[in-house]
DNA sequence: TGAAATGTTGGGGCG
DNA sequence: ACGCCCCAACATTTC
């Protein structure tokens, strides 16, 4: 055989279809050496989270199995292992699928120069977005900060890039380098948390496929309305699988519009799913052309907001979920068990945590970094700076949630709540968003003493909303 | 991708 | 029949 070796670097694109630099590599006659790098190093503070961690083992499982076993496994510094890597295999060049985190992009950049001087071919290709951040732009060249035109004026010119078919054949290169295996990253957490994530979720480019078919049979028509019913089966929860890349947004993309073409799907829900996949691209979008918002806000003004720092047991209980607050406690719980929450509950979660009880947006950042199996740098700043209101496009500084209006909205049944939150599951649904209102006669009935079974509400939700729309008024004054 | 306060309207009870 | 009041229901504004 002559072809050459090229490695085919798997970073945040765990997946063989619609794989732009696998596909290229194969176009150039090469023979492919996958590898996979967990390099925590270069990614300091923002070294994955737990459930991240779990979700990535069971991610790098299932693709080492559709590479048949051939994917190197390794961890440490990116460009040192790959360096390394070249010499044990004899490969000509690297090909990888573009990230987008600040950390990566300054990685790569050094990666990139670093081998081309050394004589290796490296080429990158876009494969995690619909229209990647530098083709945006207004028209005076700067960046969008409002989502609604960056949506309609500047993506939508453009249709997103057609997904590629999985490569009929993959040719494998010889060498002799150490395979490693995905034990040796030690991402499964030490404590035993993720049973209920074990049992909510597969993982895997085939289950990416499955989950998404799945929901445009169950849950693609009502979309648009009943996407914020967390106690219904209207959302896609394709978010791990596109964080971790084992389906592209352009295959979601294509394949949802096709579906909704061939099945007579409203266009309000196909467009308004759509358009949850353009919030996606959003994020990445501010995080490539702001960086700093994973830790900055993005609006100066909220730099000297009077956030609490004095009550460190009230982030304990939002944590676990034990607020008193039902919608709220129903989230949270959700969170911990299976790895994930409905998309609404994160904002009435997220209000309550930097609104009612002022605690920084940093704090409700962190948690969710590390206990959400979708943990995505660019999403997850993104929608905290949203919630904060010190974001682009944020909600409005008076927009604070009560959220037991919000439950009673959304979760109409209290379904949701029961689901989660046992304790309060023989509370009839007119009172199950506000035991603390229900009489002792119904409480009783319900099997439930409050501040024994479950909590008095962790704040006076009037009395904080007040307090927030001072704090903000007074950092409103001070710009 | 709010909520609460305030303003307006119109139907019905009633003198 | 009419005016007055009450108060949902809805609309607007304000935070």
């Amino acid at each position: 055989m002559t072809q050459k070796n090229a490695i085919v670097w798997f970073r945040q694109d765990l997946r063989l279809a619609d794989n732009p630099a696998l596909n290229a590599a194969l176009d150039a006659g090469h023979a492919v050496i996958p590898v996979y790098i967990l390099d925590d190093e270069n990614a300091a503070e923002w070294k994955l989270g737990g459930a991240t961690r779990w979700w990535l083992h069971q991610s790098l499982t299932s693709l080492q199995d559709d590479l048949r076993e051939h994917l190197i496994i390794r961890q440490g510094d990116a460009a040192s292992v790959i360096q390394a890597l070249i010499e044990d295999t004899g490969a000509v060049a690297v090909y990888w699928n573009r990230c987008y985190e600040p950390w990566r992009i300054k990685r790569d950049e050094a990666i990139k120069s670093g081998l081309k001087d050394n004589g290796i071919d490296v080429e990158s290709f876009d494969g995690s977005m619909l229209w990647e951040p530098w083709q945006v732009l207004k028209d005076d060249e700067t960046p969008y900060r409002v989502f609604t035109p960056y949506y309609r004026k500047g993506c939508a010119k453009s249709e997103p890039r057609k997904p590629l078919d999985r490569p009929d054949r993959i040719t494998y290169g010889d060498h002799d380098a150490v395979m490693g295996h995905v034990d040796d990253l030690a991402l499964m957490p030490d404590i035993q948390w993720y049973d209920g994530m074990a049992a909510f979720w597969d993982v895997g480019e085939d289950a990416a496929h499955k989950r998404l078919q799945d929901f445009l049979e169950g849950g693609l028509k009502g979309y648009k309305d009943d996407r914020n019913r967390p106690d219904m089966e209207n959302v896609s929860r394709m978010s791990p699988y596109l964080r971790h890349g084992e389906i592209s947004p352009n295959q979601v993309w294509h394949i949802a519009k096709e579906y909704a073409a061939a099945n007579n799907i409203p266009d309000k829900d196909i467009d308004h799913y759509c358009s949850e996949l353009g919030w996606r691209e959003f994020s990445y979008y501010l995080l490539f052309h702001f960086p700093k918002i994973t830790w900055d806000n993005l609006q100066d003004k909220f730099d000297d907001f009077p956030w609490d720092e004095s009550d460190s047991e009230e982030l304990k209980r939002w944590q676990d979920g034990q607020t008193g607050i039902p919608i709220v406690d129903a989230g949270m719980r959700q969170l911990y068990e299976t790895g994930w929450m409905h998309n609404r509950v994160r904002m009435i979660v997220g209000s309550l945590l930097v609104k009612n009880l002022l605690i920084h947006w940093h704090k409700g950042e962190e948690w969710f970094w590390d206990t959400l199996v979708d943990a995505d740098l660019a999403s997850n700043s993104a929608s905290w700076q949203w919630v904060a209101g010190s974001g682009a496009d944020a909600a409005p500084y008076f927009r604070i949630f009560n959220p037991l209006l919000q439950g009673e909205k959304f979760d109409p049944n209290g379904d949701y709540v029961r689901r989660y939150v046992p304790e309060l599951k023989d509370m009839p649904k007119e009172f199950i968003h506000k035991p603390w209102e229900a009489g002792p006669l119904i409480l009783q009935s319900a099997g439930v003493k409050l501040g024994e079974d479950y909590p008095e509400p962790i704040v006076d939700l009037k009395e904080s909303r007040e307090r927030a729309l001072d704090a903000l008024q007074s950092t409103k004054q001070s710009d």
